[in-house]
DNA sequence: CTGGATCCCGTTCGATACTG
DNA sequence: CAGTATCGAACGGGATCCAG
């Protein structure tokens, strides 16, 4: 995008998005389908939800596995450099946590 | 804000404007003035830097001291939630080095 | 030196409707 | 089930000028 000096900057623009977060969480949990994502995160539109997941897996953070049958089949999970952020969500969680709390 | 159920989000929000990472980075290292961020950031304009600052400080990350002197002198440094981000920032740094080095 | 006020444009995002 | 298309409102962010 820009001249990335900065990679805490880099690692924001991946996971900063208003959804990313949450889908990141529940995809460390384990591979996730579509409407399975949708219903674990209350107030994501399909819309936000398509994009959001489309720039996570263009950033190679996301695999996205699409099954050829009727009635369609997507299931979503993390890439091995996806599964590497599971300690940062951690530290964020945990930080987010000791704000809300004080 | 909004209803807060995912910390990792409420975490998102407080430190994912566009400026906060290089901000924060840099006001780890220590107190700095107004100026001094603005020299240390190249890109920002001194609107942004302003606006971004203010958010930092109504959310208690940010501490702002202002010396009332001509010339105008304000000093930044990090509340004590703010120095708490430290481990998360290198967190980030440190997946923004290894999303940036595949 | 450290901002505030205004203008203005591109992007984001929600709502809604439609599709294979 | 898992999207795509379209529209309009809201927001972010840059440029510029003004102020204590």
């Amino acid at each position: 995008m820009d001249e990335d000096i900065c990679p805490t900057e880099t690692a924001l623009e991946v996971i900063g998005g208003k959804w990313k977060g949450m889908i990141l969480f529940y995809l460390y949990d384990g591979t996730k389908r579509f409407n399975e994502l949708r219903r674990s995160i209350p107030g994501v539109t399909q819309r936000m939800l398509t994009k959001q997941l489309r720039e996570l897996e263009k950033e190679g953070v996301v695999h996205r596995e699409v099954y050829p049958e009727i009635p369609p089949k997507v299931e979503y999970s993390l890439t091995p450099l996806g599964r590497k952020l599971g300690p940062t969500l951690e530290s964020l969680r945990q930080w987010g946590q000791a704000y809300l709390g004080q």
